[in-house]
DNA sequence: CCGAAAAATTCTGTCGACAAAATGAGAGGA
DNA sequence: TCCTCTCATTTTGTCGACAGAATTTTTCGG
């Protein structure tokens, strides 16, 4: 069995409590369940979550090393608050780590999993066609894409690195972004692209195309938090009395 | 803020017990201090550091979370160990950020960033005379030049991860290089031209020489892991009796 | 003498508790 | 009315303790 993550698990997958909590305290982030810059209390979320503050102090380390929360120091730990500039950053990171897996996916590449790529792109070009095409584009699909090519680059550190310790930030990031029409249609072809430079195990080739893939992304994320300043969370953050735990 | 001291209070740097023992055990597991593949028990680390397992737990997750060390469910963690596959794959993955560092050094750099830049270079230069020059240039040179440049280069994302997540890594994977004999010359040489490149504002020659700089060093690095295996440390891990905690 | 089962020990994972510090509320004075 | 000082409450950082599992040691039978 392979989780998503990639990893095997053949030994029985024994999730200790500060593992759980780490998943779901990420998903929960990056679902937008607590809102950008809300203070994370610990006694509040070990009632929460029925834990101890022991391996609650644990995901949050694990938390804050991954910059899913800030943490000062005796004042406790608040989520991330999402900038124009930061995404921008991580894009331009996420931008040459892509290039990489691509490259050295062009690289080690054999007929099966070029087979498995063409396939996704053919399942991926009728899904298209559905009514949901650009929620499911944006869930799904340019997911499945990254993530093979990732597989596929034979690199365990790149692939931790993009589909592990980055792919939660990379999803926070990326919420902000609401797909700009017949952005889909196009990523499609520049997957198709990228697909035939794999293909041909043209690893030059490959790495620009995914590069500009990236970077076409980074600009419409850039075009699309335009004008909004440094800190969009500026208007709403800090503490709304419900919400935060 | 000033106190009644009449001293400028720029938060305090209090550091937790938990920040203090990560960085100790980083630094005792890069400089070899734990033999790889030993285990650390978390009863005797405690009694090492004179701190109770709480804060010592935190610590190891964040070890844990940056790769130094290794955890198996029930069992406890063990300091990675080093083999040429994972080095290699490192070194791919240092390429690109470092490239992109240069990349965007060459883009921002101020004519003062470029003056500190050709500033340090004659210092190395002149440093390159002195007879303990090869430890001199693995110890501090050539971790200044990398440091300054991913500095120049303002993306704070790619600070952290060159300058702090993954500095300690690479650190821990270049001590099993020795430097061969004239590669610092040829490096020092190699600097000068992503110098004199980032000076130009030329990006993609910058980002050229970085990569290829770097990948110079990886080749370097292959070669002197050669015919090790795939784990150089099947001799001699597991446990020494004496030396592990 | 060697191998296997059983007991003892160690270790991990988890919990509750305490002290110092920070946050917030409330009284008092200008 | 507004500011400030004081006090109460919450929270962080840390510690010691316990249950279950894994490891090591001891013991017993072949």
């Amino acid at each position: 069995m392979v989780n998503h993550a990639g990893t095997f698990e053949a030994e029985e997958d024994f999730r200790s409590l500060s593992d759980s909590l780490f998943e779901q305290l990420s998903e929960a982030i990056v679902r937008g369940e607590f809102s950008p810059g809300a203070k994370l209390s610990e006694p509040r979320l070990a009632a929460r979550y029925g834990v101890s503050r022991g391996p609650l102090r644990e995901a949050i380390r694990r938390l804050e090393e991954r910059k899913l929360v800030t943490r000062t120091p005796r004042q406790g730990v608040r989520v991330i608050v999402p900038s124009r500039k930061r995404a921008v950053e991580l894009f331009h990171i996420r931008e040459v780590l892509e290039g990489l897996a691509a490259r050295e996916a062009a690289r080690h590449a054999t007929p099966d999993e070029i087979e498995a790529l063409q396939a996704m792109l053919r399942q991926h070009g009728q899904a298209l066609a559905r009514p949901d095409a650009m929620v499911y584009w944006q869930a799904r699909a340019n997911s499945d894409f990254h993530f093979l090519i990732a597989r596929i680059a034979r690199n365990e550190q790149l692939f931790a690195l993009l589909s592990g310790e980055y792919y939660t930030l990379f999803r926070l990031y990326r919420m902000q972004h609401r797909l700009v029409p017949g952005r889909a249609r196009r990523a499609l072809l520049e997957h198709e692209r990228i697909v035939d430079a794999i293909a041909d195990h043209d690893r030059d080739l490959a790495e620009m195309l995914m590069r500009r893939h990236i970077a076409a992304a980074r600009k419409s994320l850039e075009a699309s938090m335009g004008e909004e300043g440094a800190d969009q969370a500026s208007t709403a953050c800090s503490d709304l009395g419900a919400g935060n735990l």
